[in-house]
RNA sequence: GGGCGGUUAGCUCAGUUGGUAGAGCAUCUCAUUGACGUUGAGAGGGUCACAGGUUCGAAUCCUGUAUCGCCCACCA
């Protein structure tokens, strides 16, 4: 029996060089596989970390959950493949790297430039993404080296610029003057998706235009009002009949408005006065209500740094003093009716704060309500050639269950998104990103990666979102545009886990995108997990200082235990308290194993595999063999919790509680063929014990493996259900 | 405003199709040079949020209530 048995199990010790083995080994790569090209494959694309930083709690869970369905499939004989790859979040690591020069250097975007800002990001990236794969290496991801993807890469690049080469031709990206979400603080669009709602309160205040104007309007944004074309009522409200159809020319503020009354079936009677002043270029209500009605929409009054554009006593303010000039106005003139302070919710923007300003803006879209011709489909219910939307497109492909959503509330949740989804505004005002390839010259406007032949082509300024790229993720890492074999293989994916956080962000946009370029799902199972949590239910946040970093963990309790700690006690979807002590606890159990494994090695020096077992021994054997395939039904079934503990249990307070307890009495006694059968019967426990353990406890039951079955090949690429034998 | 969840032992959570309530940690008692003290044996501890209903039988299914939480949202 090798020394090491006789100390204490040592992580530190180990990990390392188990890991590196396997990776030398080339067995995360299915094609070098044994018997590669007769397996069916099992693919999953991890969800790229962001280059912002490190490595958190979340991605360590996420990556347990999903190395331990790796592995599973792996040893039950799959060609498994796991695609690692990082994000470049072009907002998010922008801000971030601005962020810092401002701090270091005091310098903005401006001062340095789009070629040096894009250049200082991109270092920042290459930085990061070094420290969050070799995070991602300790965690004991079998990740398949050899097909890494990063976002901005040659091959990604591709992917984008053909993906939106073709939304563009099918008609399904447009660029349109909409209202969009801007922020000021950032200086750029971002979509619904960054919006964080905070509920605040503010002043609602009835006044009149004009002395002589007929109906009170009640507003919480009295400063928009100097941009107001209309007053829309109810068409059933008795009280402003009379007034529909009629406009009136006021000065308001110092502004000359003309106001006409219109009838509007969006207004709520019962809100306010009743009446609802429109101010088109501010407001998307309004300016809906302005296209229905054919109203100006070009009357803009506030402008990208949130002041007032207008003219008069407001000219020049920031939108917020102005409220409180037209206010101050209205009372000298005796047209404020009411003040009144009521509850909102104002749209904040979730990366920097800033209050939404609604502004009218040249942009570029998906439309998700354009029909299409699809030229080929497998999702059931949508045929090759049929006429339809992306909206119709991602219903179809979750309810047809080409995309399984075992969780059926989160089947809910995404179903009522569909619902309310509108037009995704794609482009975004920062540099750092995929550019838009579009060209203009004039009334010119050309879709291409590089500039038109002859003088006087710029490429559209903007960049794309950042998700714009990761709803290609399933299948740009697989080579798309390409017609890659790794594409006929190995797509649709098989399973996808993200946060559900992200459920409408990522996963729906990966169905829209994977359902119009390759007429599939992206995916054929979704399991929404849950977040972890601090010891006390809180996010873990920068504010709070309450991060714990994976790689001490690691350090202290070695990755078996974390990933124990992270997988074990709740179901996948359902939040996780972090807690250390767990994490400590799996610990001792790897020790166990370890003490488990130095016994049996000790009885069992020389055994034969072939001694038949008595009838207690076979009944033994049977015992766990009935566990094993129940465990694997767990696994299968994405139940790691119940299978982690199953075989947690039956190692600890089975095995080596009676039945190693047992046997020391077994063995003490004269029976030959009693002793010879329970020494085999040990040993073909132990490594069955090592399987059912091994997708969530790679190292320790990998290291103990190499002990008990020295000529064995890994125990990562032995199969499931095991053939019993001793070697 | 719309939608979706949680509520089970002191704590964190399991409980797959309805069949006498489970684990880990914590607590208490006992054991001891035994593969392992990162140990072993045992104990206490629960009207499964509440109220109705379906059923021979409900933590589990239905209805309602309370409470905590999450997601979505263009009520000015």
């Amino acid at each position: 029996m090798d020394e090491k048995f006789l100390k204490p199990y040592d992580p530190g010790a180990t990990e390392v060089r188990v890991y590196n083995e396997w990776e030398k080994s080339g067995y995360f790569n299915p094609d070098t596989l044994p018997d590669a090209d007769v397996k069916e494959s099992f693919t999953v694309v991890l969800p790229p970390p962001n280059v912002t930083g490190v490595l958190h709690l979340g991605h360590a869970y996420e990556d347990s959950l999903q190395d331990s369905i790796i592995r599973f499939n792996r040893m039950r004989g799959k060609a498994a493949l796991w695609i690692p790859g990082t994000d470049s979040a072009a907002i998010a690591t922008q801000a971030r790297v601005e962020k810092n020069i401002q701090k270091e250097e005091g310098k903005s975007r401006h001062d340095l430039g789009r070629e040096e800002l894009v250049r200082r990001v991109g270092e920042f990236a290459k930085e990061s993404e070094e420290t969050i794969l070799s995070q991602v290496r300790r965690m004991g991801a079998s990740l398949d080296w050899s097909r890494y993807a990063y976002t901005l890469d040659d091959t990604r690049n591709k992917a984008v610029f053909t993906a939106f080469k073709r939304m563009y031709d099918a008609g399904l990206i447009y660029r349109g003057n909409r209202i969009v979400n801007w922020d000021p603080k950032g200086q750029t669009t971002i979509s619904d998706d960054e919006i964080v709602h905070e509920e605040r309160t503010a002043t609602l205040y009835t006044f009149k235009y004009s002395k002589d104007f007929p109906i009170p309007v009640a507003t919480t944004r009295l400063e928009t009002k100097v941009g107001d074309v209309a007053v829309a009522v109810h068409p059933d409200d008795a009280r402003y009949k009379e007034f529909v159809g009629k406009t009136y020319d006021v000065v308001f503020c110092d502004v000359p408005l003309s106001i006409r009354i219109v009838a509007d079936t969006e207004v709520d009677p019962e809100f306010g006065t009743g009446a609802l002043g429109v101010t088109p270029a501010h407001s998307q209500i309004d300016w809906d209500i302005a296209t229905r009605h054919d109203l100006p929409k070009d009357r803009i009054v506030i402008n990208e740094y949130a002041k007032m554009t207008a003219q008069g006593r407001v000219s020049g303010l920031k939108v917020g003093d102005a409220r409180e000039a037209v206010a101050q106005w209205l009372r000298e003139e005796g047209l404020l009716l009411a003040e009144e302070s009521i509850s909102q919710n104002v749209s904040t923007a979730e990366r920097t704060g800033g209050i939404i300003e609604p502004l009218p803006k040249l942009q570029w879209f998906v439309g998700v309500d354009t029909p299409f011709v699809i030229p080929y489909s497998e999702i059931p219910g949508i045929k090759s050639g049929d006429t339809v939307t992306l909206k119709e497109v991602m219903r179809a492909a979750v309810e047809s269950g080409a995309v399984s959503m075992p969780q059926e509330n989160f089947k809910k949740i995404y179903q009522h998104w569909i619902t309310n989804l509108h037009d995704w505004c794609i482009s975004r005002q920062i540099w750092f990103g995929h550019r838009i390839p579009v060209w203009y010259r004039g009334t010119e406007v050309v879709c291409q990666e590089e500039a038109p032949e002859g003088d006087g082509w710029t490429q559209d300024c903007d960049v794309l979102d950042t998700w714009f790229s990761s709803s290609l993720w399933t299948f740009s890492t697989l080579g798309w545009p390409e017609q890659t074999e790794d594409l006929k293989k190995f797509h649709p994916t098989s399973f996808m886990s993200p946060a559900y956080e992200i459920l409408p962000l990522w996963v729906s946009r990966m169905i829209l995108m994977s359902g119009f370029h390759l007429g599939q799902a992206p995916f054929k199972t979704v399991m929404i997990h849950g977040l972890v949590r601090d010891a006390k239910g809180r996010k873990f946040s920068k504010s709070l200082g309450n991060g714990i970093d994976p790689i001490e963990m690691i350090d202290k309790y070695g990755a078996d235990a974390l990933r124990m700690g992270l997988l074990a006690g709740a179901a996948v979807g359902s939040d996780i308290r972090f807690d250390e002590s767990k994490v400590k606890g799996y610990k001792n159990f790897a020790n166990k194993l370890w003490n488990i494994a130095r016994y049996v090695l000790t009885e069992t020096e020389g055994v034969d595999s072939t001694t038949p077992l008595t009838k207690a021994d076979t009944a033994l054997r049977s015992e766990l063999n009935a566990i094993l395939e129940d465990v694997a039904g767990d696994y299968e079934n994405y139940r790691i919790h119940l299978a982690a503990e199953k075989m947690y249990h039956y190692a600890w307070h089975r095995l080596a509680d009676e039945i190693i307890e047992d046997s020391k009495t077994v063995l003490a006694g004269e029976d030959i063929e009693a002793t010879t059968s329970r020494k085999a019967l040990l040993h073909g426990l132990l490594a069955d014990v090592l399987l059912g353990l091994h997708p969530c406890m790679p190292f320790v039951t990998e290291e103990i493996w190499g002990s008990l079955k020295p000529n064995a090949p890994f125990l990562m690429i032995s199969q499931w259900p095991p053939s019993s034998s001793v070697e």
